[in-house]
RNA sequence: CCGGGCUUAGCGAAGUUUGGUAUCGCGCUUGGUUUGGGACCAAGAGACCGUGGGUUCAAGUCCCGCAGCCCGGACCA
């Protein structure tokens, strides 16, 4: 059965999931290594995923007005400097250049960490009216943040990403477009890759620095851990104060506008393998999949077959899939075992006896069920199994999601749930940074979000017992 | 950044204790037979043993530094 098939040289999640992972990323020709620490190579396999990611993401943000823009990759030191909670943030790990060339620089530039201070910069400049506003802005590249750990996906020290960065009239403005676009990276993690997101603001210890408000989406990965899928911040006016960035507004004022920033990246990859993933490789969201369908020929030697199999393919490409068919002298075998690693959605196979029937056999990469489907209905039969394999993905996810979310109403109680089954522990808080410490001295997790969908668990606070009011998730993250 | 393990052909490993001709499996190349779940036979190619120093007649093996990988911890929007 091909469910129960092993592939050989990936390890399997249930002994070591952190090999796992490893693994899939190295045999699925997703990623390599290079020679320094934390930067990687994203081979044409893993960055075709990024691409189908860019692609549709950056449709989604023209439909609100965005605008694409590239900014300079280095941030002079005074430039950085200017918003102090920001800089406090990120001067830990941030990557300088100081000679150009065989001199020595006046002032030493930083290798973008993240790039509100240019924009800042820019945004002075070019904004002077009302009719300026709002500006939303938007730029897909590369950040180097130097983190002393690293893993693929998860966390690089250079990573691509996007970063948006908006100006708005109103405070009320700036907010409900803050929440406009975590709610486009809901919906993208959701209808897009089949990852199922809590969504929620972040409390003051976890939020950006330099930001009012952090707003987050958080998934459960298959062992259980955190993570943050996606950021959506509120600056309020404070870099625009300490950016002296003014407009005229209708009546004749100077006024400071309100600002907002979001971003996602590579590491929505990371959160795919780890979803998705099973023992038998990659497991890939058919909207994303560089492959969507891969067609292989069964004894295409024999007359007739590769014709055959050539003729689903050129239809299938035709009707707008990425397709690939695979006519190579490999085995059967060793063809479903590679494509099945390789995370392609959806599998055509087709036979001698296949062709003799006029038919071929679709089969679902998530939960391996074959269907026999009539030649002349294969378009409409792909597009309805591939629907199928967004919808399985979609409800297993969901599934481990919402069975791992447990309710504790005390610390020993969050600490003993942790310990046994991983994922969310919800409980009651204060607000207090004390009681956010002491769960993490205690039971080893992090707040991962205030969710907006609140529930009523209790009147006091799981960690001290004082009057709470907020109900907040807690987890490992990655 | 701290602690532990590791680095030998594209991949996975043996060889390191006790210094002495670099070994095995998979993969790769060529030819042939195969092909409905990782086929088989035959002949080949492929390694400055992570890197820089040192000890020695002689270093994959011993000593010192550095880099990278993995596992914890700390740190991390």
């Amino acid at each position: 059965m091909a469910k129960e098939k092993k592939v050989e040289q990936i390890t399997d999640m249930e002994v070591d999931f952190a090999q796992w992972f490893t693994d899939v990323c190295k045999k699925a020709q997703l990623i390599d290594y290079s020679s320094i620490k934390g930067v990687f190579v994203y081979r044409p396999y893993g960055y075709a995923i990024w691409e189908n990611i860019q692609n549709i993401m950056d449709k989604e943000f023209k439909k609100v007005g965005v605008e694409n823009v590239y900014m300079p990759m280095l941030i002079p030191e005074s430039l950085l400097q200017k918003e102090k909670d920001h800089v406090e943030g990120f001067a830990p790990e941030c990557a300088w250049v100081t000679m150009g060339g065989s001199e020595k620089l006046e002032e030493r530039y930083c290798i973008r960490p993240t790039s509100e201070t240019l924009f800042c910069e820019h945004f002075a400049q070019v904004i002077q009216s009302h009719r300026d506003l709002p500006m939303k802005y938007n730029q897909w590249c590369s950040v180097l943040r130097w983190e002393k750990t690293s893993r693929p996906f998860l966390r690089h020290r250079e990573f691509l990403w996007q970063e948006g960065h908006t100006m708005h009239a109103t405070a009320e403005e700036a907010k409900a477009f803050t929440e406009q676009m975590l709610n486009i990276y809901a919906d993208f993690c959701e209808n897009v890759l089949a990852m199922p997101v809590t969504r929620g603001q972040k409390t003051d210890k976890e939020k950006f620095n330099g930001a009012e408000a952090t707003y987050t989406i958080e998934c459960m990965m298959h062992d259980r851990k955190a993570l943050q899928a996606g950021t959506s911040h509120y600056f309020g006016d404070g870099f625009a104060k300490a950016f002296d960035i003014t407009f005229t507004d209708k009546n004749n004022q100077r006024v400071n506008p309100h600002q907002t920033s979001w971003g996602v990246s590579t590491r929505l990859i990371g959160g795919i393998i780890m979803t998705h993933g099973d023992n038998n490789g990659l497991v890939l969201p058919p909207k994303v999949a560089p492959i969507q369908v891969v067609v292989l020929p069964v004894a295409q030697h024999k007359p007739g077959v590769l014709e055959g199999a050539e003729n689903l393919k050129n239809r299938l490409i035709a009707a707008g899939y990425r397709v690939k068919m695979d006519d190579s002298d490999n085995s059967m075998g060793w063809k479903c075992a590679e494509y099945e690693m390789k995370g392609v959605p959806l599998r055509v196979e087709c036979g001698p006896r296949d062709l003799e029937n006029g038919q071929c056999v679709l089969v679902r990469r998530n939960d391996g069920v074959k269907t026999v489907v009539k030649l002349e209905e294969l378009e409409s039969a792909v597009a309805q199994q591939l629907e199928l394999v967004h919808q399985g993905m979609y409800d297993r996810a969901k599934k481990n999601l919402e069975e791992h979310i447990y309710e504790a109403h005390s610390l020993e109680e969050a600490k003993q749930l942790q310990e046994t089954n991983g994922g969310f522990v919800k409980t009651m808080w204060c607000g207090d940074l004390e009681c956010e410490l002491k769960m993490k001295e205690v039971a080893g997790m992090s707040s991962r979000c205030i969710p907006f969908a609140q529930e009523h668990l209790g009147d006091t606070c799981a960690c001290c017992g004082k009057p709470a009011s907020k109900m907040i998730y807690w987890g490992v993250a990655y």
